[in-house]
RNA sequence: CGGGAUGUAGCGUAGCUUGGUAUCGCGUCUGCUUUGGGAGCAGAAGGCCGCAGGUUCAAAUCCUGUCAUCCCGACCA
């Protein structure tokens, strides 16, 4: 069952919303489904989250995480432990109160997050200081009943890992926090060339039932911010509400402290919106189910399947994602096919070729084509890919460097945030002033960013009071 | 959850005002010819007209309800 490809996507400029749609429809990452907000993650988009995972698994276990999994329900008089946390969550669970054909006398939430199931287990295996610190971390999807739903950005279920631990002392949770938020800016790094702006949350924008919250946020193509990942610093707050104790070295009883952090699917819509243009996805090569692909011409001569065969066997010995595309498709058409589909590198095969012992290939990222000798082609593809790496990483970087306006006024922002970007404000640390800058420009407050809080100015840009902070504001998803 | 729009074959659509059993293009399948930027010819298959009620001899068409998608707001990863 193809879709049409004939028909040229939106192009960004004139719809970006549109345009979003219909790339994730096209590359064929995911499908609707007939529940509301209930996507179906098709076999390439799921193949970038596991890219994901893969390097997150590695780089949580490098600093002692676990895996485990928490079951999918939770009974409501549980949830409804932590005062904060419910009023967060309330609004949007979705609850099964029946189970076989009786009614369910304390109905059961869907989890919208699992933060009191980790503590109710903390609260039965952690008795000593030699129980630890806890770093537990689950891969899962959880479900919250969203209003407005769009693919990968807002679901009613989505994918995500979830971490959650618990250390004696405070400094261990909040390097914990902070540990992780760096783990996530290194997997924009490496992975997905993503820039990130990364900091402290304010008090307003703070996750239910934490002290502190970290987020890193990205910068979209059309100047909205998406937050793309997010680390919390619970204090003991939870471990009061779940009577979670630890007897330390010196005898005394003491509730521990937790940190949680997470990244969802939403990741996807990032990588979409900060590196597709017109011609549709462009995916990161390191996050690529496919990073080359091999399109022989004229491929019923003789030789040329043989020889797309063995390119692909020696690529895939050099260790990386190849496919050959045998299909009776005119090359033309398969070349649409894998720009749309964002493969990193398409590597054309034909008689000429043949005869000359050389490959052509050409880079998605900006379309340049190479000759390549036969002997060549693992080393070339190898740098080409790193390349190809760097070129986006680099482009989204100066794109998200100069969409940083410092402002000194409201009306200021609203002209930055208006046009997109983001506008960087001294701020008094008000929730006044945060929620009038929202309601006169629509814009919320991302983050006070780590390594920027240099300040350019004495005042509040909002109230002319006393500026405490450097924060960033803009339109976000 | 408010405002607007839309659901007809895998995709895009005509038909709806004025009721009579669904049009066209792309895709799909078969065969042959093709192949360096979305191929050509010939033949074929594919439809609970989103779903549920109602009106009627008769409903894609009229009425009521409902579900979903898209866009714009308010709320959130």
């Amino acid at each position: 069952m193809e879709t049409n490809k004939n028909e040229a996507i939106t192009s960004r400029d004139i719809d970006f919303a549109q345009w979003y749609t219909d790339v994730c429809r096209k590359a064929e990452l995911m499908d609707y489904s007939s529940v509301k907000g209930f996507i179906i993650y098709r076999p390439y988009g799921y193949a970038i989250w596991e890219q994901i995972q893969n390097y997150l698994n590695q780089r949580f276990k490098s600093i002692g995480v676990q895996n485990v999994y928490m079951p999918l329900v939770i009974p409501e008089s549980l949830f409804n432990k932590e005062k904060e946390h419910v009023e967060g969550f309330a609004p949007e669970t979705l609850i099964a109160t029946i189970g076989g054909k009786s009614k369910i006398d304390d109905p059961l939430i869907i989890r919208p997050t699992s933060e009191v199931l980790f503590c109710e287990h903390y609260a039965k295996i952690i008795s000593s200081h030699r129980d630890l610190p806890k770093l537990y971390n689950q891969w899962c999807s959880v479900v919250r009943w969203e209003k407005t739903t769009r693919p990968f950005l807002r679901g009613s279920e989505f994918l995500w890992q979830e971490g959650h631990t618990i250390f004696a002392t405070e400094e261990e949770a909040r390097d914990n926090a902070l540990g992780v938020l760096d783990i996530y800016d290194d997997l924009g790094k490496d992975l997905l060339a993503i820039p990130f702006v990364k900091g402290l949350k304010t008090d307003k924008e703070r996750f239910a039932g934490a002290r502190e919250t970290y987020s890193i946020e990205a910068l979209m193509h059309d100047g909205k911010a998406l937050q793309s990942g997010t680390t919390h610093y619970f204090g003991t707050g939870f471990a009061e509400a779940f009577g979670i104790a630890f007897q330390g070295k010196d005898n005394i009883l003491r509730h521990p402290h937790q940190a949680s952090w997470g990244v969802s699917t939403r990741l996807i819509g990032s990588i979409i919106m900060v590196h597709g243009d017109d011609n549709g996805l462009v995916l990161p090569p390191h996050v690529a189910p496919i990073q080359i692909a091999i399109i022989p011409i004229q491929q019923n001569k003789d030789g040329i399947l043989t020889k797309a065969e063995d390119i692909r066997q020696r690529l895939e010995k050099a260790g990386f994602r190849v496919i050959v595309d045998q299909s009776d498709r005119t090359p033309g058409w398969k070349y649409a096919e894998y720009e749309m589909k964002g493969v990193p590198l398409r590597l054309e095969i034909g008689p000429r070729d043949l005869e000359k012992g050389q490959v052509v290939i050409a880079r998605r990222v900006d379309g340049k084509k190479e000759i390549v000798p036969d002997g060549e082609i693992e080393r070339e593809v190898g740098r080409l890919l790193a390349e190809a790496h760097e070129e986006m990483y680099r482009k989204a970087q100066d794109f998200l460097k100069s969409h940083i306006v410092p402002v000194n006024s409201v009306a200021e922002l609203k002209r930055v945030v208006d046009q997109g970007g983001y506008a960087k404000m001294m701020w008094c640390g008000s929730r006044e002033c945060e929620d009038k800058v929202k309601d006169l420009t629509m814009a919320t407050a991302r983050c006070m960013p780590q390594g920027d809080q240099h300040h350019f100015g004495e005042k509040c840009a909002v109230c002319g009071a006393k500026a405490e902070k450097v924060v960033y504001f803009a339109k976000a998803y």
